[in-house]
DNA sequence: AGGCTTATGCTCCTGAGTAGCACTTTGAGC
DNA sequence: GCTCAAAGTGCTACTCAGGAGCATAAGCCT
């Protein structure tokens, strides 16, 4: 379930069987995009990506659930990383939008690995752009993870079921964040972690302005 | 088996070819959603849809892109009527949040056929809540027509392609309305285009709200 | 070491979606 | 009315994503 923070987090902790067994999932991910790239989502089989990384298609579908999922890995990092610091934070009684955005910065925070995901991500939204199935399965996986998230707000916050401001909080941190990503990719040159964070602030500190901005 | 399901702005000047695509096309949708409400999306083949509507494969095709979309068809049709509103709209200097918020209320008041488009949206909304893949379809569907949307407001209001506000209200145009959708479909008894309207307007009311509420 | 679990490979199968070709229907020009 | 081009449709064959069963090999435990 969390073997996508882990493939990128690499904590060296592991068995051996299940070091090699990210190994292979991570030449998956990196071979994929760059196949990907190279020649496009559709201009690749699976039986190629597999042949190039020696590996079965029985074992692809076994560390993946389709094709776009693993064009997808690394922003469902991300949003694994949300979910996790929902379960795992304290809620004080500040606001909730703030602690949401506040969970994301960390778990942005937290895949900082001096550039390798970042590079992903960015092949990732590249390919996404270009690829409607891509998009469609990423904004699936979202969708359930901001399930997944509202119910453990809920469930933690002691929060009434039919209230629907906790999820709209939740999309409104998710739109955020797709905002973000689309300027950021936007961007020529060599893309950062930071130059993402940054991006994400920027994007948080308009918000309010979003509910009230008029044209004239 | 009457009037137009989606793809809207339907005179009754329809050419006789063109009325027969529209009936081909209404009689695949509901159908298929049919079918796929009795025996489950994954139950029911495209083979089995074409022998029922008594229609090849190709024809099929021609007239969706995919499996998904015919199952999606009955809210494409409130998108696509949001993407028309806006673009034919004259915008004054309110809210533009508040004009989303209209535009898409026409837009599902426009559809109110007396309970015809509003059973099949009932019917689809249960079929994505356990199918993944229609979901997905439906959220990539939002998306890009969000992103013409978007690129609709920007030229008829003049705003900087950069400011991420205006895509942000849409985004909780959008969210306020599977909010709202969610808590429509999970109320038993028969489901009515009034009672939907009406959540919609209710989670409009609280969205300033998901702002700013706290735990305590 | 030996048994147990789990990943992996191999092979066969279903079904979504595409493409080529031929046939029918519709609408427009004569 | 008649003809013809264009569009819709059916049929067929094809590619490829994804799943299932069975056998093998590798890692883990006592």
């Amino acid at each position: 379930m969390t073997a996508d923070t882990a493939s990128l987090s690499a904590p060296e902790t592991l068995s051996l069987r299940e070091r090699k067994k990210l190994r292979t999932r991570t030449a998956l991910v990196d071979t994929a995009l760059a196949l990907f790239t190279e020649r496009g989502f559709d201009g690749v089989t699976l039986d190629e990506l597999c042949d190039a990384v020696e590996v079965s298609k029985r074992t692809f579908f076994r560390n993946f659930a389709s094709k776009e999922q693993v064009a997808s890995a690394p922003l469902e990092a991300l949003w694994d990383g949300l979910r996790d610091d929902v379960e795992r934070l304290s809620f004080g009684h500040a606001p909730v939008l703030e602690m949401l955005q506040e969970a994301l910065l960390a778990a942005l925070e937290r895949l900082d690995d001096g550039g390798a995901w970042v590079t992903r991500v960015r092949q990732s939204r590249e390919l996404a752009e270009r690829t409607p199935s891509i998009t469609a399965y990423g904004l699936q996986y979202c969708d359930r993870t901001s399930a997944a998230v509202e119910a453990t707000l809920q469930r933690k916050l002691g929060l009434n079921p039919a209230d629907p401001r906790p999820r709209l909080a939740l999309d409104l941190v998710v739109a955020s964040f797709h905002a973000a990503l689309r300027t950021w990719t936007a961007k020529p040159g060599t893309p950062t972690h930071a130059a993402l964070a940054a991006e994400l602030r920027s994007v948080f500190a308009v918000l309010p302005g979003a509910l009230t901005f008029t044209t004239a």
